[in-house]
DNA sequence: TATTCATTCAAGTAATTACTTGAATAATAA
DNA sequence: TTATTATTCAAGTAATTACTTGAATGAATA
C-alpha cells in the first residue's frame, strides 16, 4: 500500500516505453515487424548474442509488445500488439522532426545532400496500378519471401550494381526496405541517383504497407 | 567512425523512447499537455523537487518533445511536438490491452467491478450538441481555466459531494480529466455510480479532445 | 536412454540513471 | 549596488541496466 494507483499505473506505462528505449530492442522489433522468428534467427539478424537477444525478447514480452510460443526445440517470437509498429514509426517521426543529429545522419547517407522526399504509400500504390514505377525491395531474400509489395523486385544492396543494366534509365524507381529505421532503401536510392536514375524511397517499409491494409504477396503471416 | 549510421540512428530513436520511460517524465508531459507552465508550477503539480523536475524537463527537451523559453525570472516549458500526446495515449492503450496489472488497478478504482466502457469523444460531442449530457471536468481550477470542453462544469473530486444535490438523477453524466493517465475521472465516475447516477468517463482527456480539433473554451494556448 | 540443439537462467561487471544536496547563474526589484 | 526569486549546474549515492559467461532446462532425435 506504499504506492498510489496513479503511481502504479505510471510505472506500467513507463515499462512499455522502457521496452522501446534500447537500440537492441528496436532492432528486434523491426525484425519482428517483418515476420515472426526464432530466437536464434533474431539474434543472427541483429548481431546480438543468443542469450542477450533472449533477455531483450523477454523484456519486450513483459511489456506486452510480443508473445512467444514453442515450436519443437525453437521458441518463436511474434508481435503481440500492432501498435508497436505505430509506436516505432512515431519515434522515428519525432526524432526526424526535432533532432538535428538525425537529419545529419540521413543527409550523410546521400553524401551530404539533403535526403530526397519519400513518395507516400498512397501515391506509390496509384503509380503501381498504372504500371508507371519499378519497385525495388532492398531486403534479404528470406524477408522478401515472407511477404513483399506486389510486383516488387528483390535485390540486396550488394547485388544492386548487377541489376543496374536491366533497369530502364527513363523509368521512375522506388525502393523500400524494413521500415522507418532501415537504411537500405536510403543507400539504394543514393546509389541509383549517383548513376543518374530517377529514384525515390517509399515512406515507411513493408510493415507500414501491411498496416495500411494493402495487398502483400508471399508468406503466410496472419 | 566506431558506430554505423544505423546504430547512431537507433540510438536517437531510443533516446525519444527513453524520455517517455520514467513515471516522473510522464507526469510532466501529462501536465504540459494541459497547458505550458513554469518549472516551479510543474514541480508542485507533480510532487517533484524543483531541481529534479528541471533535470527531467531538460531530458525531455533533448529528446525534442518539449521546448522552453524565458519569461522574466521564470522558464516556461511547453510541448514541442504534438506527437507526444499520441505517444502517451498509445503507451496507455498497449498497457491496458496487454498488462493484467493495469486492468487490475483500474478495476480497483471501481471497487473490484470491471471499469465501465468510456464514451467516445465523437459520441460525446453529438450528445452535447443535443444538450443530452451533463459534463464534468474533474481537474484543478487553474487547468480548467486554461482550457476546457464547452459547457463543462468544473469540480474537484473533493467538492463533488457538494455538487451532487444539484445534479439531475435522471440525466446522463460524463466526466473527464487530464488524459488517459488521469484517474480523477475514474474516481468521479465510481463515486457517482455508487450514488445511483448514470455516469461514464470520456475516452481520453482534454488534450485528446483538443487534438481532435474540437472546440475548446478558455485559455490562450496556440 | 543418451545425445544434440535451442533457449533460458544465474551470477558478475561496467555503465547509466534517478534523486538529493548545496552552490552557481540569470533576471528582476529594492 | 544588493537582495530576491527562479532555474540550472555539479557532485555524490543508491539503484537499475546491458552485456558476458557458463550452467541448467526442455524438446527432439539417434
Amino acid at each position: 500500500m506504499s504506492t498510489s494507483p496513479k503511481q502504479a499505473l505510471l510505472k506500467e506505462y513507463a515499462l512499455v516505453a522502457q521496452a522501446l528505449a534500447a537500440p537492441a530492442r528496436l532492432m528486434l522489433l523491426e525484425q519482428l515487424a517483418q515476420t515472426e522468428a526464432a530466437v536464434e534467427t533474431l539474434a543472427r539478424k541483429t548481431g546480438l548474442t543468443v542469450a542477450n537477444a533472449s533477455q531483450h525478447l523477454q523484456q519486450l514480452r513483459r511489456a506486452g509488445l510480443v508473445t512467444s510460443r514453442r515450436a519443437g526445440k525453437a521458441v518463436i517470437y511474434r508481435l503481440q500488439d500492432a501498435r508497436a509498429i505505430t509506436l516505432m514509426a512515431l519515434l522515428n517521426e519525432v526524432a526526424e522532426a526535432n533532432l538535428a543529429q538525425v537529419t545529419d545522419i540521413l543527409d550523410g547517407l546521400y553524401g551530404g545532400a539533403p535526403a530526397p522526399e519519400p513518395i507516400t504509400r498512397a501515391d506509390l500504390a496509384e503509380r503501381l496500378a498504372q504500371g508507371a514505377v519499378t519497385l525495388l525491395d532492398i531486403r534479404p531474400e528470406d524477408e522478401f519471401a515472407a511477404g513483399h509489395i506486389p510486383d516488387a523486385r528483390n535485390t540486396t544492396l550488394a547485388d544492386l550494381d548487377r541489376l543496374l543494366p536491366t533497369l530502364d534509365p527513363e523509368a521512375e524507381i522506388v525502393a523500400y526496405c524494413r521500415g522507418p529505421y532501415c537504411i537500405y532503401a536510403h543507400q539504394a536510392v543514393a546509389l541509383l541517383r549517383n548513376r543518374g536514375f530517377n529514384a525515390r524511397r517509399m515512406d515507411g517499409g513493408l510493415p507500414q504497407w501491411r498496416e495500411d491494409g494493402r495487398e502483400v504477396w508471399g508468406g503466410t503471416q496472419a
